[in-house]
RNA sequence: GGGCGGUUAGCUCAGUUGGUUAGAGCACCUCGUUUACACCGAGGGGGUCGGGGGUUCGAGUCCCUCACCGCCCACCA
């Protein structure tokens, strides 16, 4: 067939146009999806990815999370493993409420006015609009997902492992209810992890306030008091003791009288305890165990009272007396205005302080005292930190390792409840005599399981699980858990969870410890951290500071391939990496080099197509060579999770030997006059079957550029694709054995030709002239390897006629040296006086290197105690670098 | 307060278990209409690897110390 006219590539690469069909593409074929089967023998290879939530749009984060999994993915499946990379996303019950309350308050509703049921309508009905954003952007960015098994956390089959997973808690003793101290957001009113509290450094004041003693009546003695500091006076009310340090002699007097509460007249004990430091404040302090985290231990500590004086809203409660109703930053004004007209305000300084704001919606938190779920995580913990510190899971960078160990040692127990609506309501059931029922059956348990009071006359819980408690399942519930499934057996345990260090404990950690406690196994092998991605001068990106790339318009402008390279290359896992125009003009760069490379090896078919014959020339040996070492290098970096190493490979390789080299080399053989047809075939077979295998090394990379030019050079040269029209099929190159000997000699005459246009490029001749080049070999082989590169060797230097057994002795001063010989250039003046120049310092050079060597080697240390290769191969360096300083003419000693 | 990183070319970053000439991309200088690519090609310049000390035949790499920057965790009201 006559492919000329289809083989021909667009002069650009139009990634907006390209792109979206090359996707279409895999998806006809169904690329992503796992045979049915397993291929035995077959090694496993499964991504744990976290899924976005479903209110958000895609940003670089997520970019680089798909790209890396992306290329991991592609890179088995070209293995041959047994691959999957299952997409989903995350119902974010409280990020979703938050987003759907904003959008309600425009059109005038809130959650009270709707109720739970209509509320719930609404969010379905509003994830229906939103479900899809997050997997058209995939695809958009070249996503290899198996949406075949596309899931949601909010899905039955999620819902079915969440009730399994707390029942196996809960009969496990994991589970518990009980009454504490959580962190409370009074605007999403909600309880949040210690994670979603974010603690900020704060401006605020330090108030000191005069508790005066009690009298012998009973009433405030008004000349006696002891004064507390505090930053939160409007929790005076909750006040249950006065608190000072055992050893304060300032105080020792006052220990075991009363205080009297200010407004309410409550008495407060004197109570010492080690927790109150002296030099801080006055050195006493209020204690409040309803409204405080410190307080509410010294309280336990001493079996004080605990006084709620907040609601749900952060509105003080009635044992605020006169301020019950107010909010909570009215109230403490007020508070403050009467201590002050009672003149029982001592002093009011500026004060730092650190301040939770939740990670939702940036109001303050309260600690708020109520009754709660909560999984008891220290014997989680302890499994998880074992399968790290012995290695049944690995993670990348290493020294998260560390910081994943000092957070799991100092975990506290998870307030698993959240006093929302959206969410997996949590499964268990009250009676009235008191007794709890936690069951997984989907409609509930049949009876009270302590009592045996029948189903109707039970109510269930309306509290829902913490996002992460669904999310924490996903390994395993995606695949079938509780059931054994097929998928399950298939696929689980799987082997590489990545995500960004943010999520290390949010996510991965629980993760670890529900998949370790209900499968017996490690959800994951390896866990891959990747870093932020920060605008240029390294400042997170935020809508706020409007300094967001978003990926997607990149996109447009310069491909998804494009953007993929800027965000891989010369990224480390862990670290955070500024995101520069120089970057992605970089992948863009790249991208367009290979399409360009593609268009000259496809366009380069000879005339008339003779079948290929003759021995393949030196050009051919050093690219299969080349390419060889690559394919070795490129699958132990892949292998190694290296990505940005394996990145730096094969651009190099693409760029600097393919194109930069052998292309040109193969230029010089295709031109030659005097080859015959059948040559020129195999030159041009060779070329097409290397370019073939650096596009398979190239796919998880640049997925959509290679693709594209997969199926053009399949109908040009159908050898290179062996058979399989996608590329993201085809199989992983296998390494052959590199050519050492035709490596060494390509470089050498590498060398000899830069050195001959770097004489040229100093003697400022016309860059398009041709001169005279005489070289003196140094020795028979070098000989042989100058006469077999001299092709190149007069083409690529510019250089006609080419005299390769040129007599040393009538080299003049201006000579050059390489390791192949010495050399001259037959010029005007002007030229050999810069090439004496040139060759001045090349001997300076060279002696300084011989000296620094020879002193080396003079060592007795260092021949005595360096490993052999390491001393051989510095003598070897030192003939060499002698020779062609002998070659020069000056012996230096 | 505790912990973890970082400091390498003008910029952004690599740098395997220590091996003697520390790399890349971008930027810079010179040259170039050679029919894949100027989103290109050729050549070139540029680093006492944050400071100090130590171990070693040999240190960007290991140890100690100091300085600065960043992040995470944390219960001084």
């Amino acid at each position: 067939m006559s492919t000329t006219a289809r083989s021909q590539l667009s002069p650009r690469y139009e990634a907006a146009a390209i792109e979206p069909a090359i996707y279409e593409r895999w998806l006809a074929a169904d690329a992503f999806t796992p045979s049915p089967e397993p291929p035995s023998g077959a090694k496993r290879f499964v991504i744990t990815q976290p899924p976005p939530n479903v209110t958000g749009a895609l940003h670089l984060g997520h970019a680089l999370t798909a790209f890396v999994e992306d290329m991991l993915v592609r890179y088995h499946r070209m293995l041959g493993d047994d691959t999957l990379w299952l997409p989903g996303v995350d119902h974010a019950s409280i990020a979703a409420q938050f987003v759907l309350d904003r959008i309600l308050a425009e059109e005038g509703e809130t959650r009270a006015t709707l109720g739970r049921e209509r509320y719930l309508q609404r969010m379905w009905q509003f994830m229906d609009e939103t479900r899809d954003v997050i997997g058209q952007q995939h695809r958009r960015l070249g996503a290899s997902l198996d949406w075949s098994r596309l899931r949601f956390t909010m899905d039955e089959g999620s819902a079915r492992a969440v009730r399994a997973a707390f029942k196996r808690l809960w009969d496990a003793g994991l589970a518990y209810r009980g009454e504490a101290l959580v962190n409370w957001c009074p605007r999403c009113r909600t309880t949040i992890s210690d994670l979603e509290n974010i603690k900020h450094e704060e401006s605020g004041t330090l108030w000191t306030i005069r508790y005066h003693l009690a009298g012998p009546d009973g009433k405030p003695d008004p000349d006696n008091w002891i004064s507390v500091a505090t930053t939160r006076p409007e929790t005076i009310f909750g006040d249950t003791a006065v608190a000072v340090h055992p050893e304060d002699e300032r105080y020792a007097a006052l220990v075991g009288r009363e205080a009297i509460l200010p407004f309410v007249g409550r008495r407060l004990p004197i109570i010492v305890d080690e927790h109150v430091e002296r030099e801080f404040g006055t050195g006493a302090v209020k204690i409040t165990p309803a409204h405080d985290f410190d307080d509410y231990e010294v309280g336990r500590r001493h079996g004080l009272p605990m006084i709620s004086v907040l609601d749900e809203d952060a509105r003080l409660t009635d044992e605020a007396g006169e301020f019950a109703g107010l909010d909570r930053y009215d109230a403490r004004a007020r508070i403050i205005d009467r201590l002050r007209e009672m003149g029982d305000l001592e002093g009011e300084a500026p004060h730092q302080l650190v301040i939770g704001r939740c990670d939702r919606c940036g109001t303050v938190v309260e600690p708020r005292l109520s009754v709660q779920w909560f999984v008891k995580v220290k014997p989680l913990a302890e499994r998880a930190l074992s399968s790290v510190r012995e290695g049944r899971t690995r993670i990348i960078p290493p020294h998260f390792e560390k910081v994943f160990a000092h957070w799991m040692e100092n975990i506290h127990d998870w307030a698993v409840g959240r006093q929302l609506w959206w969410g997996h309501r949590i499964p268990a059931w009250y009676c009235p005599d008191g007794h709890i029922t936690v069951s997984d059956a989907a409609d509930g348990p049949d009876a009270c399981a302590d009592c045996g009071r029948p189903a109707a006359e039970l109510t269930q819980e309306t509290d829902i699980f913490d996002t992460w408690f669904s999310s924490g399942l996903w390994p395993f519930s995606t695949l079938g858990w509780p059931e054994e499934t097929a998928d399950l057996q298939r696929f689980y345990p799987t082997q590489v969870m990545e995500t960004a260090y943010e999520i290390l404990f949010f996510w991965v950690a629980r993760m670890m410890m529900l998949g370790l406690f209900l499968t017996e196994v490690e959800p994951f092998e390896t866990v891959y951290l990747h870093g932020i991605v920060r605008d240029p001068y390294g400042q997170k990106m935020s809508k706020t500071k409007g300094n967001v790339v978003d990926p997607l318009e990149m996109i447009e402008e310069i491909g998804a391939d494009a953007l993929r390279v800027a965000l891989v290359s010369g990224n480390a896992p862990g670290v955070d990496q500024r995101l520069t125009a120089a970057k992605l003009t970089g992948g863009r760069n790249f991208t367009n080099k290979v399409w360009n490379a593609a268009r000259f090896v496809l366009g380069a078919a000879p005339e008339p197509m003779a079948e290929p014959a003759g021995d393949e020339t030196l050009a051919e040996r050093w690219v299969r060579s080349r390419l060889a070492a690559t394919i070795d290098r490129a699958t132990r970096q892949l292998d190694a999770l290296d990505l940005a190493g394996y990145a730096a490979t094969i651009h190099e390789f693409a760029w600097s030997d393919y194109c930069d080299w052998y292309l040109e080399m193969a230029k010089v053989e295709l031109r030659r006059e005097d080859s015959s047809d059948a040559e020129r075939a195999r030159l041009w077979r060779t070329t097409t079957e290397t370019f073939g295998e650096l596009l398979r090394l190239l796919h998880p990379l640049l997925p959509f550029v290679t693709e594209a030019i997969w199926e053009p050079l399949g109908e040009v040269a159908p050898w290179a694709i062996r058979g399989e029209a996608l590329l993201i099929r085809a199989a992983w190159p296998s390494a052959s054995a590199a050519d050492d000997a035709i490596e060494r000699t390509v470089d050498e005459l590498r060398d000899l030709i830069r050195a001959v246009r770097d004489q040229r490029t100093a003697a400022g001749v016309a860059a398009g002239a041709w001169l005279p080049l005489h070289v003196a070999p140094s020795g028979a082989s070098e000989r042989r390897a100058l006469e077999g590169g001299a092709r190149y060797l007069a083409a690529l230097a510019r250089v006609r006629p080419l005299d390769v057994t040129a007599d040393p002795a009538g080299r003049p001063s201006s000579a050059g040296s390489t390791a192949l010989g010495t050399f001259w250039l037959g010029s005007d003046a002007a030229a050999d006086e810069a090439a004496g120049q040139r060759a001045a310092e090349r001997r300076a050079e060279l002696r300084r290197q011989v000296d620094r060597l020879r002193t080396l080697l003079g060592n007795d240390d260092f021949i005595g105690r360096a490993p052999a290769p390491v001393v051989d191969r510095e003598r070897a360096r030192l003939a060499d670098l002698e020779a062609q300083l002998d070659a020069l003419g000056d012996g230096a000693g």
